[in-house]
DNA sequence: GTCCGGCGTCAGGCTCGCGTCAGGGTCATG
DNA sequence: CATGACCCTGACGCGAGCCTGACGCCGGAC
């Protein structure tokens, strides 16, 4: 089932999205900001983007170069105003689409069968350089810029687990991410302190990626917070 | 350079996309009619085509759908019709955009730079070698570069389940490809954990394809995530 | 200076997932 | 009916990855 997330501030219009969506059997996710959109998109990795450009905290253009930055999301810029250059400043940030409020039901529907038709392998996703190595998102695999001893361009292996959470920590670029979504993302979010637990996999993480894992340059830590990601 | 099919039977129309494209170093394909459309289309196989609906001969919809027929170039339609179901029509047919007269050219300009942006424009590869086998996908045929003892080029025979799996992993190399997509693939997604199952086939797919089954080097195993097609 | 909370790091047990072999069931074919 | 080929399930050993405990370090509070 596809996956939509809907962005846009003002709940009439994401009520009524969310009912039109839902009756033509897509899954709906909201954000009502345009930071949230962010986090949003990158736990739940939508099909789809629905993005109103008025948000009240970011601008709408910062919010597309945002996901551009890891994401090949189709997405489809909603906006009440047509004027001056923000159709083409939202084009070429990254949009595939801008429609026009007050627009039409069906139309927008076929905007969108149209450009989910295009990208049918659902989430595409960019490659990230972190140090001497890449972390590709689509494949799943981090693989290393130098050779090894052997001469094959070897890569590093990631368990499960840590690869979650440095995806997580990937597609938020320079966003702190707090203990409680990272251990969300691994399912033990439920009962008391398991900091621990995040830092035993933070430790393997740095000593995979981090050419001085005990001075780390990209997985940072926030104390007491959370951790971010330098790219 | 970006080829560029307009498709349009008013001369002024034609002449003042051309000078725009030609100023934007877009090299420029003329058509005036549908038949001539599909035509030119066929011989000269642009980067993207500017459809204009309202030609004399055929239907712009009957154009899409006959474009679409063969190829998957870009199509963004012009149209000075607005009402109706066109626009739906259009797009499910086939199309990718939809601009309606009369537009803005800066606007026509970005929306272009988005399609094509998005074009895949690569070509997939059909045989892939692995080992001292080749998998040639068309021909659903593995076969070996080394003749048998009796001198035959013999190949392997893969049960329709195994070439289900191995085409689905050779389809996207070095891509990591989930158990539930795999399973999914061979229809047995729907309950429980049946990884079992996968092993039981990646077994014997090391057996019939690898040198060494219990050191594979192209068929590898990602534990608790999926496969991966090493090339 | 002393206390303390949060973090990094190491070590070890234990479960889980993987590979492998073996065997039974089903369907098409001779 | 017999015979394969193919699909599917069970059992078992083993190693990897998870999870927990313990310890040292550092910075801030008092």
């Amino acid at each position: 089932m596809t996956r939509i997330l809907v962005v846009d501030d003002e709940p009439q219009i994401v009520r009524a999205l969310t009912i039109t969506l839902k009756a033509r059997s897509y899954e709906v996710v909201i954000a009502v900001s345009g930071r949230q959109a962010l986090a949003v998109a990158a736990q739940s990795s939508p099909d789809l983007v629905l993005l109103d450009l008025g948000l009240p905290d970011l601008d709408g253009v910062d919010v597309i170069r945002g996901l551009r930055s890891w994401t090949k999301v189709p997405i489809i810029v909603l906006s009440g105003r047509n004027q001056g250059t923000s159709k083409v400043d939202a084009l070429d940030a990254g949009a595939d689409d801008y429609v026009t409020k007050p627009f039409n039901i069906d139309e927008l529907l076929a905007r969108l069968r149209a450009v989910t038709r295009r990208a049918p392998s659902g989430t595409e996703a960019l490659s990230v350089v972190v140090g001497e190595f890449t972390i590709e998102l689509p494949d799943r695999r981090v693989t290393s810029c130098k050779p090894d001893d052997e001469g094959e361009p070897a890569g590093v292996r990631l368990t499960p687990t840590e690869w979650q959470l440095l995806e997580l920590l990937v597609r938020q670029p320079g966003r702190l991410v707090t203990q409680r979504e990272l251990l969300k993302e691994i399912g033990r979010a439920d009962v008391g302190d398991q900091s621990h637990y995040l830092r035993q996999f933070m430790n393997q993480l740095r000593r995979k990626l981090e050419p001085e894992p005990s001075r780390p340059r990209h997985l940072m830590t926030e104390p007491g917070m959370g951790y971010r990601f330098q790219p």
